[in-house]
RNA sequence: GGGGUCGUAGUUCAGUUGGUUAGAACGCCUGCCUGUCACGCAGGAGGUCGCGAGUUCGAGUCUCGUCGGCCCCGCCA
């Protein structure tokens, strides 16, 4: 057999092996040919060793070896030999020895790559992904795969450890569209009928919980069919979590024992715990996002209080609404120009702003005031109200915008957000910022279609002190919900869910799905609430998310073996594709 | 669905008010070279300027359309 198998992986030799004969198989990454002598660099995803030919040594190896090229797979048999004095390579793990070969093998010739193998390129992302395979190959993406493989293996035994159970649910399922848009797959056997992917197991671990399994978990698959973003693939891989008896505070604890090991093992950094809780509410009012980052400071302050009695007109209609007036201080922005200033209005308009108020803090000898265009509208009392809320210095800046509440704090979030990316406020190698968000409305109503919807989804339940007001005023119902976030991403979510079938019914009533629609889509669902179901909860992580924070990396592209385009498409093998009209024709499918 | 930005050699880019044969670096190929490790030296090949129309005597450059990459908004229970 020509095939040699090898003795040692390309990242393994050192010292203690001179003298052994070895075996290596792998590809070369690096030629230099000096003519009477050729070096080789051999790369596996080990490591690299540095291969010598040299003929005085062996010549049929050396004249073999000047047929070598980028990318070719060997295999070489020599000794492993200590360097001569200064030639060793300090910058590779083996580079105190290399072998000198007697015997090569050519397993395959290669094509010289569209790129280079190496970390530091500057490709374009299209070509790396038609040649991913390739791209894999570059040790800083296999680094992060095998971060990934890590955080798998740790995560599995963390929940066995725990009593977990771990449990397959089906990928092919009914559709029930509430919410993201199913991935439908028809069915052959069922003329008009179609199965769809999960969005997520959620009604699954919900039915094992009554199955008595009262630990689940699963690292699985998840499809939504809705647009994307740099954190956002069509599909993606969660850690699914439910638990039977327990409240918000026993899964708290649980997850904060998984991130324990996760921060220990994968960043080497001790997590305190508990860690961090703010409710939606405070979120929203002090960072506009129900995901904050607090790397940084830059609280955002609701300037109500300051406005009670104004005569201003576009605060006073806020007032009277129900809107929200809030402010956002930045320290030394007070030299900011009146284009900078222009773009920051700019900015707040293109996310549905009418415009942005700022004012510049000055020092006027016995105290701080402030200039703007629109001081002369207000009051003395007003204007030293906005600068003590705000703590505000001379030399500062202050922006305020004013409409309804969940709007205007977002979009006042968006500008932090900017002014932090602005003042470089934002360190990344600052320490990680973890904590709950809590206390989420149950429902969010929607002006278009003029109903609720559940903010998480239709199984959440209400906080019990809340359930009265689900018949009086239900956009005030509190959630059982929580979602974790880290550095302004949110990582997990989940809630305690409803487990009776009255509340569930209720529930339904208020989304404004009829009891005949309920029955069809959640029937199997309410059914088994009767069979004695226990009080449960649980949450889902967004593993993707999650291995692209701990990788360091900006997009969860850089965590995916074979991810796809922003426009959903597989650059590497073409997919989505046509298919042949007998398969269409088989499917009783007919494209329009 | 909308906004921004990019598309020129295998790769990353340059290309002036529209004007002769579209350049550079790296990579690739050939030759020389026994201690390289960004090897060196000499020579060479390599282009549907994303695609399609239009304006023009003339388009990489201007106009319109279209396709694709990236980022964002909407969307993501």
């Amino acid at each position: 057999m020509l095939f040699q198998k090898r003795t040692h992986t390309c990242g393994e030799l050192r010292e203690k092996n001179i003298g052994e004969r070895v075996i290596l198989n792998g590809w070369v990454d690096t030629r230099r040919d000096l003519g009477g002598l050729i070096f080789i660099e051999l790369r596996d995803r080990y490591g690299i060793t540095q291969v010598v030919f040299e003929p005085t040594y062996n010549e049929p190896a050396h004249y073999k070896a000047k047929n070598l090229r980028s990318e070719f797979v060997i295999s070489v048999e020599g000794v492993v030999r200590k360097r001569p004095e200064g030639t060793e390579n300090t910058t590779l793990e083996t580079g105190l020895v290399d072998v000198m070969v007697d015997k090569l093998v050519i397993l395959n010739e290669a094509k010289t790559p569209p790129f280079p193998i190496k970390d530091e390129i500057d490709t374009h992302e299209d070509s790396r992904l038609k040649y991913r395979y390739l791209d894999l190959r570059r040790p800083l993406v296999q680094k992060n795969l095998l971060l990934r493989h890590r955080m798998y293996q740790l995560t599995r035994k963390y929940f066995d450890e725990n009593n977990f159970v771990e449990i397959e649910t089906p990928v092919l399922m009914k559709s029930t569209p509430e919410g993201a848009r199913d991935f439908l797959v028809p069915s052959r056997l069922h003329k008009g009928k179609f199965y769809a992917l999960p969005q997520s197991p959620q009604t699954y671990k919900q039915l094992l919980m009554v199955s008595g399994f009262d630990r689940y978990f699963q690292i699985v698959k998840c499809f939504r069919d809705e647009d994307l973003r740099a954190d956002r693939q069509p599909e993606f891989t969660q850690i699914d979590v439910e638990m039977s008896f327990v409240d918000q505070e026993d899964i708290f604890e649980m997850v904060e024992g998984l991130m324990k090991v996760l921060f220990r093992e994968i960043r080497n950094r001790e997590l305190h715990t508990p860690i961090t809780r703010l409710s939606f509410t405070e979120a929203m009012e002090k960072y506009g996002s129900d995901k904050p980052d607090l790397r940084f400071g830059l609280q955002m302050v609701t300037l109500n209080s300051v406005f009670q009695n104004t005569t201003f007109k576009v605060f006073e209609d806020q007032i009277k609404n129900d809107g929200i007036i809030t402010g956002l201080l930045a320290p030394g922005c007070g030299d900011y120009t009146r284009n900078q200033l222009d773009v920051l209005t700019d900015f707040v308009k293109k996310l549905g702003a009418g415009g942005l108020i700022w004012m510049r803090v000055k020092d006027n000898g016995s105290g701080s005031e402030l200039e703007a265009p629109i001081a002369k509208f207000l009051s003395l009392e007003e204007k030293n109200g906005i600068i003590n809320s705000l703590d505000a210095k001379a030399g500062d800046l202050i922006f305020i915008l004013s409409g309804p509440w969940l709007k205007a704090l977002s979009i006042m979030g968006a500008l932090r957000l900017e002014m932090a990316k602005r003042l470089n406020l934002i360190k990344e190698d600052a320490e990680p910022h973890l904590l709950w968000v809590t206390d989420f409305p149950l429902l969010e109503w929607d002006e278009h279609t003029k109903r609720y919807y559940a903010m998480h989804h239709p199984f959440t339940s209400p906080r019990w002190e809340d359930i009265p007001l689900m018949d009086t005023d239900p956009g005030k119902v509190k959630a059982r919900a929580y979602d974790l976030v880290l550095n302004g991403n949110e990582i997990a979510g989940g809630s305690i869910r409803i487990h009776n079938s009255e509340l569930q019914a209720k529930m339904f009533k208020l989304l404004g799905i009829s009891e005949e629609e309920a029955e069809y889509k959640f029937g199997f669902l309410m059914n088994a609430f009767k069979y004695g179901a226990p009080p449960h909860g649980g949450i889902a992580f967004g593993f993707d998310r999650m291995a692209m924070i701990f990788a360091g990396e900006n997009s969860i592209r850089e965590v995916i073996a074979f991810p796809k385009t922003a426009s959903a498409i597989s650059l590497m093998d073409e997919s989505p594709s046509t298919v042949a009209e007998e398969q269409l024709t088989e499917l009783h499918i007919k494209i329009r």
